[in-house]
DNA sequence: CCTACCGATCGGTAGG
DNA sequence: CCTACCGATCGGTAGG
């Protein structure tokens, strides 16, 4: 009677973690084959066909972990907003002054671009393929990020270590610089993320101007 | 005979004037309205029959003006290098210090991303659907614009007017956070164009840090 | 009976 | 300058 109930409750419950885990795991494999080939030719030039391919299956398995096209570039998109926050959130915690922090942010920005090329290609060039709601939340989430980043200019400037100016300018400045490697930087070249980064950090915070 | 000579040699050369000035004309309307559509959707997501449904027409006459869907996109991108090219020609003339000089450049550069944002947006999402070739060419305009603007950086430090350093790596820097604006700038803003390319060749020369 | 998956084909729409 | 139409290819779904 021990092993009735076992069976009935235990065992659709292990069937049911299994099925769970190979569905996320196979979702994921989607997501990074989508995530590749969107990256390189946009999200309207690639078809379901290539995605499932680039797997090695047909495009029913696509259909049958994923709802439509849509749902994969929505994915895509909510795993780059949700990695973004949470390094914004690591470089933001307490812990030196003002540019310190800055400094951080900008370099964890830029390592975020460089070692997430695709992620980057696709969240700036793609995003006029979403639904209007999903543009919405992707629109929101960015207004949130970059307000984190003008509160700390602005504690900068109080702190009398920024120049004073627009928060708001100043942060589009320097998430600008910051996001632009997507477009050129290659892991093969001779710098390194790292390089990049710091020398960035360094530039956009002390400037191009030798200090006078 | 003079009259008939005149008939034969100068009336064809009107017309052919007339002809010519029309085609160029609505050439130039077709790559407006194109412009404008493709900014807001990407290429693949505009039809031939989108563009000229803009201008009041059917798509027979788009394929008449234009080769085909590819010239379109090309021929913007020729105006838009060409655009560039001769801006930075204008900033790199004689006269001022690097640091005056760059400060020009920086502000062209800027200027033009916002006051032809339409270019800016297909410019750096619609490269992919060019032609091997025109990709290639278009690569290379790029690199010499940039190229010239290094020396310019290079010159700046011999001068001792730049903190040294990697001038493709500072021009990536400076150019990228010149480059942003496409993204988020609207003329109805209270940041004017100049308001934004006057903060950003502040802040980009002298840095984000209050000078010590 | 369900699942995971295939071969084939659907209705619609694209560039030309 | 329009209507009508083509070869092809798309996203999504049917039966087995």
């Amino acid at each position: 009677m021990d092993m009735e109930a076992q069976r009935e409750s235990s065992k659709p419950n292990i069937r049911g973690r299994i099925k769970q885990q190979k569905t996320e795991l196979i979702q994921e494999e989607i997501l990074d084959a989508a995530s590749r080939l969107i990256a390189a030719r946009g999200f309207r030039a690639v078809t379901v066909d290539d995605i499932s391919a680039e797997m090695g299956f047909t495009k029913s398995i696509v259909y049958y972990y994923m709802k439509n096209k849509n749902e994969i570039l929505w994915r895509i998109f909510e795993r780059i907003d949700k990695t973004y926050a949470n390094g914004l959130d690591e470089a933001l915690k307490p812990g030196g002054s003002p540019t310190e922090v800055l400094a951080r942010v900008v370099k964890m920005h830029a390592l975020n671009v460089m070692m997430h090329q695709e992620w980057a290609m696709i969240y700036n060039r793609d995003e006029n393929e979403l639904t209007e709601d999903q543009r919405a939340t992707v629109t929101s989430n960015r207004r949130k990020y970059n307000k984190r980043i003008q509160d700390l200019y602005a504690d900068g400037i109080k702190a009398g270590e920024f120049r004073d100016g627009d928060p708001f300018l100043a942060v589009c400045c320097l998430i600008g610089a910051c996001n632009w490697p997507y477009t050129w930087f290659r892991s093969s070249s001779k710098y390194s993320a790292e390089d990049v980064a710091s020398a960035f950090a360094d530039q956009l915070i002390k400037g191009a101007a030798k200090a006078a």
